[in-house]
DNA sequence: GTCTATACGAAGATAGAC
DNA sequence: GTCTATCTTCGTATAGAC
């Protein structure tokens, strides 16, 4: 299929800047990483590399959004629990080596645009929680969904650096701790 | 000063790393940042990047343990603010254009013994906190010098990308509450 | 200890054939 | 829609003069 090249850059794309950071995420290493068409980069991404780094934000910020959305109804444990799985699969499945890639650009892009994007995706991931937590009876369920963003960010690069589950499982138990 | 060229380069290394990530730290910016004459990167760096990457995460790493031991003998929250304070410095002086050099080596170098050289940093901020805060009476106090450590690079991350000191702000009071 | 010059590769991007 | 070829710029690194 021709459309699927896309999608498979943008897929790719989302997964490279996960490990290795926005200079990290080249085309050549889109290309070999997606199996995508070397001549179709400027057809599916006339404005390049931006535009592609663009569609990579977007997408991993709906992906955590339809995690979030699955939460939906639970008690406040049982979201926290939901929300720190995603992360500690995506460190156990990539052995340490992947991390969150909203993260990865907005401290290692130099495009002013990607940064404001990743805020964005920051926002609506703290806003979405926010809400699910509230409804779970959470006290100042705003407050705790910046706290538990923030944390389990530095927990999954904390577990990275240190190749070990131990900071991010102390992490999620302080978590529950708190919202219990 | 002769000698001072180096310590300029590492410093500008630090500085660059924490705005654009291991690789918008290059040679060309570091020399144009640090204003060290070009001839003396090989000389002082004979290794080349990595031993200027090393030598920035061993001082930036140390800068910070230095902060935490001028916070030695304070309350339980006088460590928090002390904490929070050296990282809003960054952001405010930076006009949230860098984070923590540490973290950026983290998720954007491709060296391996560059990640594990900033695991050690991470654990040895963790084990000092966890030391200052014990002596605190804090309870579990590894635990929750984890937690203030992933929260805190988490918070500068959010505030970075959202260029408001909101959420910051936020993580910092909640950690009050926890310690209080 | 610092300089210039340069080698070599990889990056993003464009042109034009098919 | 995909290909190859090529351009320019920038990165790290080295050689050899001063």
């Amino acid at each position: 299929m021709a459309s699927d090249a896309r999608e498979r850059m943008v897929r790719s794309a989302i997964i490279l800047l996960a490990q290795h950071g926005y200079q990290g995420t080249s085309f050549s290493e889109v290309l070999s990483h997606s199996q995508a068409p070397r001549g179709s980069i400027y057809h599916h991404f006339p404005d390049g590399k931006d535009q592609l780094i663009a569609a990579a934000v977007e997408v991993a910020g709906a992906n955590a959004v339809a995690v979030l959305d699955a939460l939906e109804g639970l008690p406040a444990a049982g979201i926290v629990d939901g929300f720190m799985a995603m992360w500690r699969a995506v460190l156990e499945r990539s052995e340490f080596s992947a991390g969150c890639s909203v993260l990865a650009v907005t401290v290692s892009s130099d495009s002013a645009a990607a940064v404001e994007q990743a805020g964005g995706v920051f926002r609506a991931w703290t806003t979405r929680l926010a809400e699910l937590l509230g409804d779970a009876g959470v006290a100042e369920p705003e407050s705790f969904a910046t706290l538990m963003i923030a944390a389990s960010e530095g927990a999954v690069v904390l577990a990275r650096a240190e190749h070990d589950l131990a900071p991010f499982e102390s992490v999620h138990r302080r978590l529950l701790a708190v919202v219990g």
